[in-house]
DNA sequence: CTGTTAGCGCTTTCAC
DNA sequence: GTGAAAGCGCTAACAG
């Protein structure tokens, strides 16, 4: 149904060769371009990039593996991904895990017959064995956000561990001793950040009674069920740490509702800084992570792997691995008293 | 690199069609199944979806356009969309417009170009101009969410004009005759609802003073920031009615930090029913949209209309479109007070 | 600069 | 039930 480069030499009279040479860049006459063109323009002629595909053996398409879809920050990631591939012509396959170890297998292996390019993947936890049939098949793989533990691969990351410390000696530094966390173990950054959090507590002496940890999900139920105990209890802390935005979410719902002001009642350092700060009456002090930089960065070092591979002869290299740390920033709300 | 169908031959002996007919499904005899089922095993081997979509001329693909990713809604729904299609073997190539109509225009050009067997739009506002590529390549498209004034296509819908009329009359049966209304008139949505509350007022023969009308973007700021205005108006309201969910956030955050309990002080009539309601105190009074089924349906929509093309020899007839209205229901929280 | 030819990996007649 | 051959729409040598 639709034109084909044939049909443009029927309209034209050229051959299929010239015709294709014009149509990725190259030079023809004056009046051979002025041909085509007219018949691309009569014939409404779109490239069939699947039968480019099969013949470059590259589909100009990356496989975006992601944990969950309808979380706030794989939104935000999917849309820096999708500016930076859109900007160099490619398009991204979305295969959503819904945080389903089981999904994320069947994910891969359909990118990989669709002959993705290469895979971004946000992953949910686990084993990397997901991804082999990507390894086998030579396909380029960038980690953002998540690390395996069993393997090293491209990634792009933040130092978990290192923020959260950094959050806790700023309490620290303003006096605070007595500091609660509100995380979730089971998440990889969570871990991470609640270790980072036990880590500098513990270099500073400071004890961490078993009920000043409330662990349980990232979420903004957790936030907001955690923050309610944790008013109630008897030596209740002076300062307190949320280890992800919807838990900061459920933290300022539930000392609203309380009627508990911050910092003037109680201290509060979060993480990620998305629509809340410029809503909330008190600003939140928050460690900022570098959003688009995680696309920006996964796309462009998928990239120099797709092209080496290219270089390469379409054989996928495998010395070394590029872990890239992007810093973050603590961003300096109000919600932080000096006591 | 990766292994093909001729390998599979050199294995086991056996020609191409027959190999072929077996990975699609066909009889072999027992002795060629298991030979082939033993090589594949050994060599890895994957079919090439790019070469089967060539000669089939069908990717199993759809593309899915979105206004924003970042969006919640979106998220959502294209978690489902997600699910439904890979149930079928389909897989989603998402484009993100960003709420930019131009880049909408590449996106679907983009789509058309990959070949994808049908579109999903979730399409910014604006004129149905964008699709032509893909009516043109005979490829079908479902609307959600929103639809064209312009043109009518299959699409999948709810009547925002009348659920927003029912939560006036909701308001109006609880006694409330000053009502207010925060919402979004440049959006298609926004706009309808906000049509839906004015013909509702009216028919009520209910007067609505225009400082009662806060018209700005479906956002969590815009939300707050009418809110706190609202509180000040000298003749203040009882009730509002908030046109989305950003605008939900918005006004709830306001309220608490005003310290205005609702529904005593005021009562709030909000759209969507996501996070929010199991955390707040008071739990909203909201008309559900059914976001799942907005994803379930534009799938089904759409692979009827990829079923009866294939079954028509490929081409899309096009006497009359689908429009689905889903319904909605009214979540009775406890955010009205009968006065 | 242009055209001829081969072939990407697969499915699909059509004989056998 | 199986195999030979043609061809999907395009690109990539290679001659001319």
């Amino acid at each position: 149904m639709p034109a084909t480069i044939k049909d443009i030499r029927n309209e034209t009279g050229l051959s299929l060769a010239t015709i294709s040479k014009y149509l990725n860049g190259g030079n023809v006459l004056p009046k051979n371009k002025e041909k085509i063109e007219a018949a691309v323009e009569k014939l409404h002629y779109q490239v069939n990039e699947i039968a480019r595909g099969l013949v470059t053996n590259s589909t100009r398409t990356v496989g975006v593996c992601v944990f969950d879809v309808t979380d706030v920050f794989t939104g935000i990631i999917l849309h820096e991904i999708g500016l930076q591939l859109s900007k160099l012509g490619y398009g991204m396959l979305i295969a959503d895990a819904s945080n389903d170890h089981k999904r994320e297998e069947r994910n891969v292996r359909f990118l990989v017959n669709k002959k993705v390019d290469g895979i971004i993947s946000l992953p949910v936890a686990g084993s990397s064995d997901v991804l082999e049939p990507a390894f086998t098949a030579g396909i380029p793989v960038v980690l953002l956000d998540r690390q395996y533990r069993d393997r090293s691969l491209d990634s792009i990351t933040i130092n978990n561990r290192q923020a959260a410390a950094g959050a806790v000696n700023y309490l620290i530094k303003n006096g605070h001793k007595k500091i609660a966390v509100i995380c979730a173990r089971q998440e990889y950054t969570g871990r991470e950040r609640y270790e980072g959090f036990m880590s500098a507590m513990e270099e500073a002496g400071l004890p961490v009674p078993k009920e000043y940890v409330f662990d349980g999900t990232h979420s903004m139920e957790h936030g907001y069920s955690s923050t309610l105990k944790l008013l109630k209890l008897k030596d209740r802390p002076t300062a307190l740490l949320s280890s992800n935005y919807g838990i900061n979410l459920g933290v300022v719902m539930a000392l609203n509702e309380a009627q508990i002001s911050y910092p003037e009642d109680i201290s509060v350092v979060g993480f990620d800084n998305l629509l809340l700060s410029n809503v909330l009456k008190t600003e939140l002090t928050v460690i900022e992570q570098p959003m688009e930089r995680f696309g920006q960065k996964g796309v462009e070092i998928l990239m120099q792997r797709i092209n080496e591979k290219k270089e390469n002869n379409g054989i996928l290299e495998n010395d070394g691995h590029i872990n890239i740390v992007l810093s973050t920033v603590m961003h300096m709300g109000k919600s932080v008293k000096k006591i």
